[in-house]
Order: C-alpha cells, then structure tokens, then sequence
DNA sequence: CTCGTTCCAGACTGCCTGGTCTGTTTGTAG
DNA sequence: CTACAAACAGACCAGGCAGTCTGGAACGAG
C-alpha cells in the first residue's frame, strides 16, 4: 500500500466542517475547501466522489459525536446521583457547564446548515441527524419519564425530551442573530429551571 | 407614471420567499426565482438591483410581519386575563392554536435561511431579525417578569422570554429532520407547560 | 398625437462552479 | 531493483451563475 492518505482527507473534512458550519453548503465551494485545507482538485476527488459525497461524510461524522457526547452526559448524569429529577439537571448542567468549543460565539451546529436546504433532506444526506434525534429522544425520555412518575396531569415526556435538542439549535440561531456568546449558556440554564420546576 | 409594477414586485417576492424558505439563500438562483414568478431577468433587476438587495427587501419583509404577529399575540393575551402568569400562556396557547401556516409540516422560517449564511450577518442583511428578535424579547420580559414577580430564586425572565423564540426556531428545525408536522405544536405545548411550571 | 418615463422581455457576457483527465510522486510487495 | 497501485497536483472543461444591455411595450403628461 502507498502512502497514507487519512491526515489529507481529515484536513479535508476538517476545512470543510469549519466552512459549512460558517457559511452553509451551497455557499461552500470545493475550490475553497482545497484552499484551506492546503491541498487540491485531484486529493479532493481522489477522497470524495463528489461534493454531496463530502456532505454525507461530514454530517455522519458530526451526528456520530453528537451521539457520542449525548452518551457522555447521559453516563455522568446516572453517576452524579440516583434521584431521576436530579439526573435531567445533572444532565444539562454537564452542557452548562461545558468550555467555548459549544457555548463560545463563534460556536456553530452542523445540522443547521445541512436542514436549511431541503435537497439535502429528500436525499437523505440529513439521515444521520434523525439518527442523532432518535438517539437524543429515547435516552432522554427515558430520563425524564422515570423523573415525571405517573402524575395524572403529566406533560408529554418525549415533547420534553425532544425540547433539549430543540434548545440546542435555537440558542445556536439565537445567538447568530444577537452575537451574544453567552445565549447558549443563559438558553441552557432557563431550560434547566423550566425542567426541574415542572418534574417538581 | 406607467404601468403599475407592484404586482410583478410583489410576485417576485413571494416566489423567492418560498424557494429561499425551502432551499436557502445561496442554493437559489435568480433564475429560479424568475421561473417559479413567471417574470423575466428585466423584471428582476428592473426591481431588485442585486440578489443581496432582494434578500435584504425579503428579510425586512418577512421580520415586520414577524413582529406585527407578535404584537397580535401580546394585545390577545392582555385582553384574555389580567392575571400576568395567565397571560403568559394565553400569549403561547395563541401560536399553538394557529392554523396549517404556522404548524403544517412545510412551515419554515426565513431566519433560519438567512443566518446560516455568515455573510448575510456580517454585512447586515440579518439586521431586521435582530430587530424582530429584540422586540420579542422586550415585550415578553415585560409579561414575564411581571407573573414571576419579585421571587427571591427567580430566573432570569430574559432569557426565558428569548427561550419563546429559541423554540419556534429549534422547532422549525426539528420538524425538518423528523419529517412529522405536529412537532411545531407539540413543542409548543412543552413550552407553555414548563413556562406554567416556573411561573406557579 | 407626441413625448418621456417606467416597466419589462430576452439575448448576451464573463466569471465561478463542480467535476474530469493527465501526469507525477510515493510507498509497498515481490 | 522492478512493478504496480494508491495519493496526489494542477491544467482543463462544460454548464450555471449573477448581472448587463438593447429594444420595445405600456402608460400619463402636455
């Protein structure tokens, strides 16, 4: 086998991850990507088939450490404590908490990009992101229907769940809009308090 | 003064809201737009003097009829009751009981569209969202903070106002991915509950 | 009717786009 | 060392893009 070639397609993937986020897709051209990332026409198409090739990669690496991170939180909330409504705020503090990489201003989400354009979509390039969705929804409305018990009155527990990820890309459009870096960690703490004040 | 060119204008218009809505603003071309209107590259530029001067005629457009529904919600709200926590949701339930336009499954947000596109941010294109945004935030700091009154553990009723636009965006966003159009509504239902919860 | 302005149609242009192709280098297997 | 395939580099191409330009049609003013 010849010389490796993994370092040049992350570098690829990395400029391209970094582009979209900024800029879009369609905005997104291949020539800039080569650019940034400091290769060429031929190691792109060498390492991707074609531009909508490099979409289906990207969105299936990022969905795949969002799942990753999901996971991560979700085994630090069922550590931090045994009673359910503590773990849901165990939960989002675990995110509250996190460093610039998600609450800076510069930060960004994959998925906004990619759902803005409904080609996308119909082609099942965003499949991976309701891979993420399910994933984010079943572990959370596991979470929080054992925090809800079985109150007549009871909310639904998987609208709750979903309202998580509903945060997360709202708080991303929010904080574009307003340039304010500290949206996502003030959007994060209301919802915390919205959550542990209706599984009181 | 000649023939009268509001309704081409207006045609125009209304076709690129859609195609920009459902595809994004950089992945529309001109050309589509002329096609989908039933006009020609004459009438276009006759109107519009660039595609970005388009976008920015769409966004304002679209952002102060944004902001007039939200004053219909508000004057709704404060006529139903004079309790403050029972306006809070009389001003929710409002948008929950909106017709298809709002809640179908092909509903969209041209904001998403817009402040995907950096560019449109920077050069300010996106500025009439921040109008839009800051009007919400205003009018439902004022409903909020009056039901939370002066409570000693209160959070903070900005971010939960901003929270109300925070939904509809991930809403938008997540009806996208799953495909299923009682999302818009169910997590509007979510929201008015959990904001029931912390304002009790 | 004439004149002038607005409104619009569509051919046209140059640039940028995604994608191809040819050639060269780099590493490994035998 | 030879052979061969993977890993690039960059010239090249056809089509699509935003924007221009010219000509004509539709009106109101005088």
């Amino acid at each position: 086998m010849p010389r490796d070639g993994t370092a040049t397609r992350s570098r690829i993937l990395d400029s391209a991850e970094r582009l979209v986020k900024v800029n879009g897709y369609a905005a997104t051209s291949v020539d800039q990507v080569i650019t940034e990332s400091g290769t060429s026409k031929g190691a792109f198409f060498h390492h991707f088939p074609s531009k909508l090739d490099l979409a289906r990669t990207l969105v299936q690496r990022y969905a795949d450490a969002d799942v990753a991170e999901l996971r991560e939180a979700m085994a630090h909330a069922e550590a931090a404590t045994d009673d359910p409504a503590e773990r849901v705020s165990a939960f989002v503090r675990w995110f509250e908490e996190r460093d610039e990489a998600l609450l800076g201003e510069e930060s960004n989400c994959l998925y906004i990009s990619i759902l803005t354009e409904r080609e996308l979509v119909v082609d099942g390039t965003s499949d991976p992101i309701l891979g993420a969705v399910v994933a984010w929804r079943e572990e959370l409305t596991r979470l929080i229907g054992a925090a809800l018990g079985d109150r007549e009155d009871a909310p639904d527990p998987e609208a709750l769940a979903d309202h998580v990820f509903v945060t997360f890309e709202g708080a991303f459009l929010l904080a574009r809009s307003t340039g304010d870096p500290t949206t996502m960690r003030r959007q994060l703490r209301a919802l915390r308090q919205m959550l542990e004040a209706v599984l009181r």
